[in-house]
RNA sequence: GCCCCUAUCGUCUAAUGGUUAGGACACCAGCUUCUCAGGCUGGAAAUACCGGUUCGAAUCCGGUUAGGGGCGCCA
């Protein structure tokens, strides 16, 4: 049989890492197993859903490269489906029109808080016959109920093992507002067995709505999928992931300069880790040796640091060529050739943990800059022996042809003047250059300024002493 | 309150009855060095607790505790 799993957002909020995380270990088991994975948006919330959240969750998702081979199937393009079952439950007498009110069932929820009972529902509409119920319907408001019966059932899930849960705690609970507008635990369902659905791979937070879905593949004669419940992924504070305790969304981290290989990376490894010591892991790498048995059951509460590691990495194995076009060079007017630029990108990407670092940590090529002369100042050196130094570098400089001032070249000039006191001749040039106590070394910012400016730039220096 | 799930360094995790309990991030120190970053070397750091099973338990069982999730006409 051929695996088939879905990723099913639903569109009312944006997609974060947590989602991240369960569209990839879908992803994953898919690919794995020569499976097909499936997106379907879950939009059955009239009131909540917005098409911007779709949008950004299929944006993220590709930007991500996690493809889907179906869809995204919309479930608010398949009412008609999901009324057809909602009838035949009602037909079967397995679910029942329920008359009560909000304000009715809250207050009942009330008294048997305060009597320390469950809170369920008391099968007030359970029986109601049909001429009443068709009266009735008429004109007044009305959910859908599904029976449920007095009894614990156990299920499976793959991960857990055996999983208890008491009908008793329940009671009858609501499948649909109307005939046409279904709610979760029936619209989710339907499509995963009319999508002929394996694997149910989604967050621990469902874990108690499952035996009332089995119930449902159980009434409709359908065969169920197994279960996969994953780990929550937690914030800072320790609960779950959403976001209202402001979890930043995939987008976000795309505009804060992140990498799509580094949240992959970062986002497998909370609650799955490949064979052996490795960590690094490519999505290619990750299909190969994905195992749903590898899964972890804990909570894992995710941690900014380790994310900004992966980041440096990828970033430090990206080409300049490939880094070019993710960089927004808008407020960085230049005139510097292709080949400059990409000398600059190199130089950028070497101390920054995003894209975004890269060009600020080295936008002395960019802008015009200052420094007071003190800062040109090495240690105990004097103010003359400086501006001295400064003069002879200025002298070498001079003597290099245009096409061969190259950073080796400078570096072994410096190297030569300066001795064993480095740091008379580098520091001064260093901050000459870039206005800087920390840049890139001085012989890589003199071959990027070129001969005439990096003269023009020792010249200001000098004058300051 | 009731139900469910979970429990290894601060964090992510490895070890599926026998290891000096391993790795990564973060942290600290040293080295490299003109600065920063990086790199290299080293360090500190964990089996929540109590019982039981077993020659032997992080691992199996029970309890306690702690954390999380659910108890919607949300998903």
């Amino acid at each position: 049989m051929v695996v088939r799993v879905r990723f099913a957002p639903s569109p009312t909020g944006y997609l974060h890492l947590g989602g991240a995380r369960t569209a990839l270990f879908n992803y994953l088991f898919a690919k794995a197993e020569n499976g097909v994975f499936i997106l379907r948006i879950e939009d059955t919330d009239k009131e909540r859903s917005r098409r911007e959240f779709e949008e950004d969750i299929i944006d993220s998702l590709n930007w991500l490269g996690l493809f889907w081979d179906e869809g995204p199937i919309r479930q608010s393009e398949r009412i008609d489906l999901y009324e057809k079952i909602i009838k035949e439950l009602i037909d079967k007498d397995l679910a029942y029109y329920c008359f009560c009110s909000k304000e009715e069932l809250e207050l009942r929820k009330q008294e048997q808080l305060t009597r320390g009972e469950v809170p369920r529902y008391s099968g007030t509409c359970r029986n109601l016959d049909k001429q009443t119920v068709l009266k009735r319907k008429e004109k007044e408001n009305y959910v859908i109920r599904l029976k449920v019966p007095e009894k614990i059932i156990t299920f499976k899930d793959f991960l857990r093992g055996e999983i208890k849960f008491d009908f008793r705690q329940s009671g009858d609970f609501v499948i649909a507002k109307k005939e046409k507008e279904p709610l979760y635990v029936l619209a989710n369902t339907v499509d995963d067995h009319y999508q002929g659905i394996t694997h149910v791979i989604r967050g621990e937070e469902f874990i108690l709505t499952t035996p009332k879905q089995l119930l449902i593949y159980q009434y409709l004669d359908w065969q169920p999928p197994i279960f996969v419940h994953l780990p929550l992924v937690l914030g800072q504070d320790r609960s779950k992931l959403s976001k209202r305790h402001g979890a930043k969304s995939i987008n976000e981290y795309r505009q804060e300069g992140y990498l799509p290989e580094a949240i992959l990376n970062f986002v497998a490894l909370l609650g799955w880790h490949p064979a052996g010591d490795r960590e690094i892991i490519s999505l290619e790498e990750m299909i190969k040796e994905f195992k749903l048995e590898k899964l972890n059951k804990s909570p894992t509460i995710f941690n900014i640091s380790k994310l900004n590691y992966f980041n440096r990495h990828y970033l430090k194995t990206k080409k300049p060529e490939e880094l070019i076009d993710l960089l927004d060079f808008s407020t960085y007017i230049n005139n510097y050739s292709y080949e400059k630029i990409l000398k600059i990108i190199e130089l950028g990407k070497e101390r920054a943990t995003t894209l975004n670092d890269i060009l600020p940590s080295v936008e002395f090529f960019f802008k015009d800059f200052d420094y007071s002369a003190e800062m040109l100042i090495w240690k105990n050196t004097s103010r003359e022996k400086i501006k001295n130094n400064l003069e002879e570098i200025k002298k070498e400089f001079a003597k290099i042809k245009e096409e061969d001032f190259r950073a080796e070249k400078i570096k072994e000039i410096l190297d030569r003047l300066s001795g064993n006191n480095k740091g008379e001749y580098f520091w001064p040039l260093r901050v000459a250059l870039s206005g800087k106590e920390a840049s890139p070394p001085p012989f890589d910012l003199a071959e990027v300024f070129g001969k005439e400016k990096t003269i023009d730039l020792i010249n200001k220096a000098i004058e300051k002493l």
